[in-house]
DNA sequence: CTTGTTTTGGAATGATCGTTCTTTTAGCAT
DNA sequence: ATGCTAAAAGAACGATCATTCCAAAACAAG
């Protein structure tokens, strides 16, 4: 019969998630990994094929505890211009949180620092952008139905704006402790939503 | 008597600032530079201290051969949004001559993988994002003084909504290789500044 | 306690890293 | 041509990497 483990296999994904995070996966060793999550290096091998895979299962648990905690109310049906605004106050509340330069989004540093090879994970960051480009177009939608409705080419620019504008907001991060630039910037770039949204013949070129 | 050194070293840190650039510091090893650069290990340590000390002079050379191309203009005396406008242009002409997803800009990349206490690096990334933030704040404030002149607060908003929009471009340059999207986003972007800059009423909260 | 099984911690391993060093090659002055 | 000097090439080095393996500890069952 087999023995419950003395450390939950939880807390090692959650202790390489973190250490992946701050420091970036190819700076990151496996004496990193075996001293910051207590777990022996046999025993991190038991239970993952090797650095890569481990470093899969910490984006897969990045999106249920990081993403999915601040981003599900833009997914839930009937969200809207508000839920982007939650989800913009609920990421800038973080960035508060932590003192000095932010860490950034793991997803979006990560992309910066894959081998160009290494297509695998690239999908696994390829999935978290649809994600949020997915997200994001659901509430666009159906705020601009409470409005009389945009069509759909300029609803997927108005998609494809907001994701930029969301990866800039996490490369940025990474540069200042002010959070206030970053609260200014998610105020203006919320305006300009409101108003492509609600006001159409603003956006006649 | 000291003779002439057959290969240029400028186009040692060239190659090199291309390795560097398309597969990111940590994944390129001294045999790839060795092989990319056609410069003998030996002949990179004579005139380089390490891998390190070549990487800081790529990035030196990414802000002569790169930046300064697209960007003098808006960095020029009497620069105005039709400098930015301009700088805009030539990334997505850049972006387009490119096949496939496009490498980012090394600076953000870097941004994003350095280890937290390289402090030397960071400086010299630090430097250039300085050089952007006074580049944009040149070409705001003399746009802005063509309509009546803004107020410090908001030229300084303005400003850092520019380079974050920047931030978001090239980091969404990676994931995308239809530079229709990121055309449509600066497009958008444009509207804004000349909004934000020709209109100040349209900015009250 | 004893036995059988599983997990653990860390030594061992081969590969690869950045760096150094030695040998070979090539250029210039005499 | 010859001797001298400096650059080029790549072999060699120690350190460190990801990974494997094994002996010892910890637990469950009898």
């Amino acid at each position: 019969m087999p023995r419950a483990k003395s450390s939950s296999r939880t807390e090692l994904v959650d202790n390489a998630l973190k250490t992946f995070w701050t420091t970036g996966y190819h700076v990151v060793s496996m004496g990193d990994l075996v001293r910051e999550t207590g777990v022996s290096r046999g025993g991190i091998y038991s239970d993952f094929a090797g650095k890569e895979a481990l470093f899969h299962a910490c984006l897969h648990r990045y999106q249920d505890r990081v993403v999915t905690p601040v981003f599900a109310q833009v997914e839930a049906e009937g969200a809207g211009l508000e839920a982007i605004r939650g989800y913009l106050d609920r990421l800038l509340a973080r960035f508060e949180a932590n003192q000095g330069f932010g860490i950034g989004c793991l997803v979006l540093n990560t992309l910066a620092q894959i081998a160009p090879e290494d297509q695998q994970t690239r999908a696994l960051l390829d999935q978290h952008i649809t994600r949020l480009a997915t997200g994001f177009r659901n509430a666009l939608t159906n705020e601009a139905a409470t409005a009389g409705g945009l069509d759909e080419n300029e609803l997927q620019a108005l998609t494809e704006f907001t994701l930029i504008s969301i990866h800039g907001l996490w490369s940025f991060s990474r540069t200042t402790a002010d959070v206030t630039l970053l609260r200014q910037y998610c105020e203006i770039f919320l305006d300009l939503l409101q108003t492509r949204l609600h006001s159409p013949q603003a956006q006649a070129r």
